[in-house]
DNA sequence: AGGGGTACCTGCGGGC
DNA sequence: TGCCCGCAGGTACCCC
């Protein structure tokens, strides 16, 4: 589900929530504990007693920075949503069949993480540089030092198709299903165009499109579709959806959908498979 | 090395 | 109605 405007979003909600705010207790349930990569009574040893010091995205990934007062140590977690993920800020833990964890604070605010599929993951780590999937992005779509170029460069480095190759988070790190598919139709670009066939004036019409796009889905809260699954951290829905132009379009008589890595692509009639520019 | 297929998990909607 | 299949916004891992 979340791609990079759901996933910032959930971070603008969650730092002012968060930060500086002493972490009072941890809970888990519905099986909940499977979301840590160490047993959960070291999770809530670690972590009770500490405060939020920082919280930054990088691409879809969110890195968390805690602080222990006492011991005056530093605590890092890496945290993926997945496809299905959402934090919900609330004043009590909040009955869902998948409310996974609950982080209480001093203040009596709790964050609940809810997650239907329970592929999210919130991994404590050493060092960022330790974490495999950290280590191996490439740089963040809306870093302001990411240039047409740095894209172009990437993009043809590889046979795969455009499509692939822009889902590809070494590549460029943030997009997903949904932006993809919308950044690629308005580029004019078909998502089959091999990378390798991609040409500087095209990689920057890719780059332009792209931030546009975000841009624009950020000011709108991220994309909500099926059965509400994502909502930010207030439990509001995204309002992007009704911006697609292509993506889930597939009653649209003007609409093909491709399979391309088994997943579905959503292809304008108008977008030409002719990779000349 | 890179690329494809599949697994992870839960629920929903469509077709029969 | 009810069952079975396919599908869902992402990544990790195995295999060739």
């Amino acid at each position: 589900m979340p791609e990079l405007p759901e996933v910032e979003t959930t971070i603008r909600y969650l730092r002012p929530a968060l930060l500086g705010e002493v972490i009072r207790d941890l809970t888990a349930s519905n099986r909940g504990e499977s979301h840590f990569n160490i047993p959960f009574s070291e999770v809530q040893e670690r972590i009770i007693g500490t405060k939020t010091a920082a919280l930054n995205r990088l691409g879809k990934w969110m890195l968390f920075e805690f602080l222990n007062p006492e011991e005056n140590s530093e605590l890092k977690a890496v945290g993926h949503l997945r496809m299905s993920g959402r934090y919900k800020i609330a004043d009590e833990v909040i009955k869902h069949p998948h409310n996974r964890f609950q982080i209480h604070l001093e203040n009596g605010r709790i964050i609940n993480y809810i997650d239907q599929r329970r592929f999210g993951t919130f991994h404590f780590v050493e060092d960022f540089k330790n974490h495999k999937a950290l280590a191996a992005l490439g740089p963040d779509i809306l870093a302001a030092d990411f240039t047409a170029e740095q894209l172009y460069e990437g993009l043809r480095k590889t046979k795969k198709p455009l499509y692939s190759a822009l889902l590809d988070q070494s590549i460029v790190a943030g997009l997903g299903n949904i932006y993809v598919n919308e950044t690629l139709h308005a580029a004019g670009l078909h998502p089959l165009m091999p990378g390798l066939a991609i040409t500087p004036t095209q990689a920057e019409r890719l780059l332009r499109e792209a931030r546009r796009i975000l841009t624009l889905a950020l000011e709108m809260k991220g994309t909500t579709l099926i059965d509400n699954l994502y909502q930010d951290p207030e439990g509001k829905t995204g309002q992007f959806a009704k911006m697609l132009q292509v993506y889930g379009k597939k009653s649209d008589p003007d609409v093909e959908v491709l399979k391309i890595g088994g997943r579905s692509v959503f292809v304008h009639r108008n977008t030409k498979p002719t990779f000349s520019h």
